[in-house]
DNA sequence: CTACCCCTTCGAGTGCACTCGAGGTCAAGG
DNA sequence: CCTTGACCTCGAGTGCACTCGAAGGGGTAG
């Protein structure tokens, strides 16, 4: 059976608040959901397409870029649209891999400065910067992670 | 000769505006910084300042911890600030290194998304997605990049 | 039939991070 | 001396991305 959940089962499976899921489509940021008895009804697709919109906000595209791509999904699979969805993506791959550059340096600088600090004051044993991902601790109040960088 | 430059001239150098130089002092983003007959005078300890405090802006540390560290700061190289300072930027290096994940993992998506896309219409000669960093072009209107992510 | 609960729309409010304009000061050049 | 230009402060305005409350509706339980 296709899922199909209420706003609020929605707003949990991607959390997002139900008030940020009606405003998302409000503003064309996802396809109209579809209603029953006036309310909304998501599926599986709408919630795939939700779950990419969120990815890409989270990793800075704005609003107007991911409006764009959702009207042109909507114009179907033409060759015009294809391309421009393409040519969209690609350009937001080019500007995280810029990214990617920015963030590598400043995490080195920072490391550099923390083991600064650290060898005047070692109280704690310093703890290895290594690869691995402590699961980051800044920004995220409760219940709204925003903004990855 | 130590630079010392307006608040124009600081403005050019740190790629921000001399409104919001003015704005960051303001709320304590960095130190107030020395005047000479009422104007602003800035060496190269606030513009090193400013350079950091704009790298961390740009990697989505918040207004409100680079106050805290900024804060710290002025308070000396007492054990108690240095600490707290390496802790901060401890801290925020661990959310960083969670961003280089989901960002790694995202242009890996994209990239297979942007595949399928040229696959029904390539047009042009796929650009093989590697290693090498194009210069960033998304976002970034003239005058005011900013928010890394 | 009445409660009850979750849903609806609409419009207003919030917080952040700037961004700008008005009105005034000051130093250098003509 | 007077103008010019860059700077000053203060307060108000902007754009984004939510976030919320009020007022009302539909469907199921008792």
């Amino acid at each position: 059976m296709p899922t199909s959940m209420t706003i609020a089962e929605a707003a949990l499976a991607t959390g997002l608040t139900a008030y940020t899921l009606r405003y998302y489509e409000q503003i064309g940021l996802i396809d109209p959901v579809p209603r029953r008895g006036g309310q909304r009804v998501y599926g599986d697709t709408d919630l795939r397409l939700i779950g990419f919109v969120v990815r890409l906000r989270g990793t800075g595209m704005s609003m107007r870029d991911i409006q764009e791509y959702v009207r042109l999904r909507r114009l179907g699979e033409t060759p015009e649209s294809i391309r421009l969805r393409g040519d969209l993506l690609a350009r937001h791959a080019a500007y995280l891999r810029g990214q990617l550059v920015d963030l590598t340096e400043t995490i080195a600088r920072l490391d550099e400065k923390i083991a600064l600090y650290r060898a005047i004051y070692p109280d704690e044993p310093l703890p290895t910067p290594d690869t691995t991902v402590p699961p980051a601790s800044t920004a995220d109040t409760p219940s709204n992670r925003r903004k990855h960088a």
